[in-house]
DNA sequence: CTACCGATATTCT
DNA sequence: GAATATCGGTAGA
């Protein structure tokens, strides 16, 4: 497993300068027949427990959230809109709920493996959105808890990012969409396309 | 490339 | 009952 306790320390402090080192680093699912998928991260998001009232964990710890309040390296995976599953990182000491989201990343081993999962999609669309990620990497809510130190699934840190950082506010959401803590690798393809959030519905 | 729309079920109020 | 950390299709510039 590449990176030192000390490089692993940097998940165990404030989700928002956790974020931007993850980028680059490679996430690795080992699927016992399907076989291995490895995504470089271009695009993550933080969500920073109490203080944001974005997150999942800003309401306190429930029965969907509770991995973010458990020790920092694991995984934690949520459905969203009723059918897409999406992966965080715990990027937070025990006891605090914080997380990074994996947004998008560049498919660098078991291509053939992802596009089988990801059928009619475009190799640079592999990884392009955080539930795109999590299917070509054939993570659903089972791998939730998961320990990246250990397996099936493993983060392996990088050194540095493969390009230069962009800073943004995140995706999708309604409340604190102003806070910049949207990361990505400028000018990467495979970083996602800003959507904004969906506006309320009206009333029938 | 951007913009809009509908599908979908889990989660929390 | 309402909202949602999204995606794929289609339309148009």
């Amino acid at each position: 497993m590449a990176g030192s306790a000390e490089d692993w320390a940097v998940l165990d402090g404030h989700a928002a300068e956790a974020a931007p080192r993850l980028l680059g680093s490679l996430v690795v699912h080992e699927h016992p027949v399907e076989g291995r998928v490895a995504i470089r991260l271009t695009e993550v998001e933080a969500y920073q427990g109490p203080e944001d009232p974005g997150s999942h964990a800003h309401r306190g710890r429930t029965d969907r959230n509770r991995v973010m309040f458990g020790p920092p390296g694991h995984l934690y995976v949520y459905r969203i809109y009723g059918m897409h599953d999406c992966a965080n990182i715990v990027c937070s000491p025990e006891g605090v709920g914080a997380g990074v989201l994996l947004r998008a990343g560049d498919v660098v081993e078991g291509l053939e493996l992802a596009r089988s999962r990801r059928p009619g999609a475009r190799d640079r669309d592999l990884a392009r959105g955080p539930a795109r990620l999590a299917r070509a990497l054939g993570l659903d809510r089972s791998h939730g808890g998961t320990d990246l130190r250990v397996g099936p699934v493993t983060l392996h840190l990088a050194d540095a990012p493969a390009g230069p950082v962009r800073t943004g506010p995140r995706v999708g959401l309604r409340l604190a969409a102003d806070y910049p803590w949207r990361f990505w690798v400028d000018g990467d393809p495979t970083v996602s396309p800003y959507r904004p959030a969906a506006p309320k519905r009206r009333r029938p």
